[in-house]
DNA sequence: TCCAAAACAGAATCAAGTTCTATTTCTGTA
DNA sequence: TACAGAAATAGAACTTGATTCTGTTTTGGA
């Protein structure tokens, strides 16, 4: 049988069992926004990982795909799980924080027209959006 | 008459006139690429301002529009003139760090799409655009 | 020239993130 | 199950970009 747990995805990228990853991996996906790494630390019950294994660790979930991670408005890191490896981008509540992630990416056609435009080869790119989630438009609203 | 020196625009908006003020446009008009804070220090003849003032009057001409910042992939917040107030984005040579600025965002209509498809309220982004400058390109061809 | 507000200098401080080393945990092998 | 080597963690110390704070200087208008 072939129900994915954690344990089985770090199984199939070579990585180690341990406690620190299998909490990690639980704490992100049960977040409907990006987490610091303060926050991720609030949320273990004790004994938890220190920061440096939390920092470790994520930033391995973001080699496999797993996670991402932005720098939010005060320059802090922000980690959110993903649910696909494939390029695509996220959109932000700027109320209430909460982040939905998109299917795709709508820039590959303007892209590769910006390099005729412009002369330089296109690598790569990072896209925020920011916005007002269904909930929060509804309670702007009511006010 | 009306050339626009600095001085000129920091009136236009109500700011004095300081020696920190027209150096640090002068620096920043002068640079190819974002510079961060450190860097723009190390271009100032001494005495020079403070990192202080130096980092408060940047964000100062950032609330005009005179000027973007970002953070780069070190968490490094860069800062680099714009030439229009007008919603526009950049591509970053990967290579030499040039920068180049783009006319207009190629996003509006995605975006309003993107409103009908996911229930947010777009309010603002941000797109970051990496690459090859057309120099960087030839010499890596040549090499 | 004089004054009040704005801006600056520079030291001290803050805090996110990293480094380092000793210890523990994990997993394959016998 | 016991063992050994490799991988991972703990936790303190450190680094450094950025901010705060207070006393001094500069600016621009009256
Ligand atoms: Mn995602
Ligand atoms: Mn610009
Ligand atoms: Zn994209
Ligand atoms: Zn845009």
């Amino acid at each position: 049988m072939s129900c994915h747990t954690s344990k089985d995805s770090l199984h199939a990228v070579g990585m180690k069992v341990t406690k620190a990853r299998e909490v990690l991996l639980r704490v992100l996906e049960a977040s409907d926004h990006p987490l610091t790494v303060d926050e991720i630390y609030d949320r273990l019950a004790q004994p938890r990982p220190g920061r440096p294994t939390i920092y470790r660790n994520l930033e391995r979930f973001i080699q496999e795909g797993w996670a991402e991670s932005f720098v939010d408005k005060n320059q802090i890191q922000r980690f959110l799980r993903c649910s696909t490896t494939e390029h695509h981008h996220h959109i932000h509540c700027e109320k209430c924080q909460r982040t939905t992630e998109l299917d795709g990416c709508a820039m590959t056609k303007a892209l590769s027209q910006l390099e005729r435009q412009c002369g330089y080869k296109v690598t790569r790119h990072q896209l925020q959006i920011y916005g007002l989630c269904p909930g929060c438009q509804k309670a702007l609203t009511l006010k």
